[in-house]
DNA sequence: CAAATAGTGTCTCTGAGACAGTATGAG
DNA sequence: CTCATACTGTCTCAGAGACACTATTTG
């Protein structure tokens, strides 16, 4: 190895994904500081001395969303550290992923000053600091092939839900139709992907819809054949 | 954001594969300095004050390979950072995956004594230096899966080839048997993957066999089905 | 009753996989 | 000739997709 150990910084950012009204949503905040202040951005921030990434990772996920405890999930998405990404210095940032639940009305961070749900087709290039838009675009394409192969897309769901609001799920985030018969027939399919609770819900119109909740797979067999928009 | 920015150290790390004698090969440096010093490694190196990673990346190929110009792949695989993993301090390394087309004897660059091609499968946990076998393991991993998808196999490949070599190729990294006829079927059918160049093979026994170069798709459609070893 | 939703039956078509068969050339 | 290799034909089976249909509950 070289002798010289240039200095970086090094941050997480955070892509947290969740539905609301149907539409895939990311939160946003409002940065407090130079440099983008007032600009919108992907939550993040630096890694402490004696921190692991996905431990920064899970740390920020909790001080930006203001959850007690996201029951979501967390993965690695990729790393950024172009040469002037950030205008203070040498910055590269670990870019995570997180699928959360349900919209918990989102609670500005410390050094936030606002933070805020926003549907992700309707975000332009130019409305986010830094090279965000790119680690957004990155991410939506990791969390649409996700669906196929793991059962993740139950963490976009409350603890019990029906197969319907599951296809629902599917449907936004891919941006097409599935057939009910057939979506049914393959979650059926893949073992371990859901497990029937035994209640029913009630009060809609028609009949009653059995709950389930998240199985134990973490990988699907066969996986939900996924169906391309247009 | 917080006013600490701890100081970092970045290296970029390789898992460089080729095929030598229908095993899957990495390319492995003995290091010659501490820590780890005399211990089998991946090749890498520190981010320079002005590189962006992927060009360091190349550039660490170009260094320890002693390669003119690499004409494989390169692509990110993944960072790693937890606390302790190298003794000097705190140092994320951002991994790299490599694919090159056979084996160019590797000759050890400014830092390492020594360098090698060495099968896989032959590598123990212990082997590797740092946290370098885990790196080792998503890398496999990663490559068995881009070869359903993408035309990457035929970078393990010289610049024209058979279509049986595109076969063993597959079947030497998802360590499996294919069926010629099935196989040549899926190649077709997969638009883009191959080109056919008009010459043949002579020499061996059998009949002439046409020789193809890499077409211009980047991701197959259909995929390649992949049969898991067992 | 009508309307809405959950789920099943069934038909068609495509593609994977197995394997037989053909063409070509080396020795 | 025999043998090995490259490739094609064809059959079978499983799954995707389309859609008709039944069952159940609300209003």
């Amino acid at each position: 190895m070289s002798s010289e150990h240039p200095a970086f910084a090094v941050t997480v950012d955070l892509v947290v994904f969740t539905i609301v009204g149907g539409a895939l949503n990311v939160l946003l905040i409002r940065r407090g500081t130079e440099p983008y202040a007032d600009r919108w951005a992907l939550p993040g921030g630096f890694v402490r001395v004696d921190e692991d990434l996905d431990t920064a990772a899970e740390r920020e996920l909790v001080e930006e969303t203001g959850l007690a405890e996201p029951a979501g999930h967390l993965e690695q998405l990729a790393s950024y550290g172009t040469p002037g990404r950030d205008p203070r210095g040498r910055v590269v940032t670990v870019a995570y992923l997180a699928l959360l639940p349900d919209l918990p009305t989102p609670t500005a961070g410390t050094d936030a000053a606002a933070a805020q749900w926003r549907p992700v087709a309707d975000i332009d290039a130019e409305d986010l600091a830094f090279d965000h838009h790119r680690i957004l675009a990155d991410a939506v394409e990791r969390a649409r092939s996700m669906l196929e192969h793991t059962p993740l897309a139950t963490t976009f769901c409350p603890p019990e839900f029906t197969i319907d609001q599951l296809r629902e799920t599917y449907e936004t985030i891919w941006g097409t139709r599935l057939d009910p018969a057939d979506f049914h027939r393959a979650v059926a399919s893949a073992a371990g992907f859901v497990v029937a609770t035994g209640g029913t819900t009630s009060g809609g119109a028609g009949g009653p819809a059995p709950l389930y909740r998240p199985g134990p797979a973490r990988v699907l067999h066969p996986p939900i054949p996924r169906r391309d928009p247009y």
